[in-house]
DNA sequence: ATTGACTCTGACATTAATGTCACGGTCTAT
DNA sequence: ATAGACCGTGACATTAATGTCAGAGTCAAT
């Protein structure tokens, strides 16, 4: 009934080390056999997915362990932690959205400029560089 | 006439540290005095702005590295090595930006998707959370 | 000659999640 | 009981530019 460290990984698609990790993190605790194994219970493999899930919305270990153990027994809308890590993230991601596009323009108007400056000389020929 | 490393870094606004790291990269080759002082010319100012404003572009050192000698003696489009980096930084920056914007879309989504929760039980009093 | 400001090098720290390795213990099938 | 597959911990590496510190040498002004 319990699942080894190799099974989860296994059923989750995610990595032994990243599974110690997370628990490292305080995002799932297994239980241990006498030995020292951990034993995971079989809804481990749903709580791995949902804390996948949340990394690949850029939050953090930190952030999710702050409410996983709300969302994992509630709807998202009955976790007061959640909301202000959404915000937050989605403000830090209309940043980063703002710094890349204007980054973006410029490149892209450097790339215009050089471009049309070797059309202009497409016609001259002997033209050298790279010193 | 030339400058000293302190003196560069005023002038620049760049640190010590980063003039240094400049150097190692082979961004920047100042001379040296029999003490072993670092030598500046002055045009090393105008050198670690242009150096400053391909990082603000987002290239790595190395990338600089590769056509900086060139930039700082023709104008870009003479320096056939700059067209394909910003090309491959333009394609970086485009796939970050869609990353950046599909998750901002799942994002807000759960927020709406929280507050509009919320509203439809704005009326009812005495629910609770966070187990 | 001494002090204070400056410089030198080399090293370690930062960030976050993950990979990888070493060394050793455990389990299972034969 | 032994091989092979699995698991345990701990440690180091990765990335890139920068900060910071320590210990030592240099320079300029008094």
């Amino acid at each position: 009934m319990a699942l080894k460290i190799g099974e989860l990984s296994k059923a989750t698609g995610v990595s032994i080390r990243s599974l110690r990790y997370y628990e490292k993190q305080g995002l799932i605790a297994p239980a241990r056999t006498e030995s020292g194994y951990r034993e995971y219970h079989k809804f481990a493999v749903e709580q791995v997915k949902t804390i996948r899930l949340y990394l690949n919305l850029g939050l953090s270990t930190e952030q999710i362990a702050g409410f996983l153990h709300c969302v994992l027994l509630n709807k998202e809308a009955f976790c007061n932690e959640v909301l202000p890590v959404y915000q937050q993230k989605l403000k830090e991601i209309d940043e980063q959205i703002q710094t890349l596009v204007r980054i973006r323009s410029n490149l892209d108007e450097r790339i215009q400029s050089i471009l049309s400056e070797r059309i202009d000389n497409e016609s001259m020929e002997g033209t050298n560089d790279e010193s």
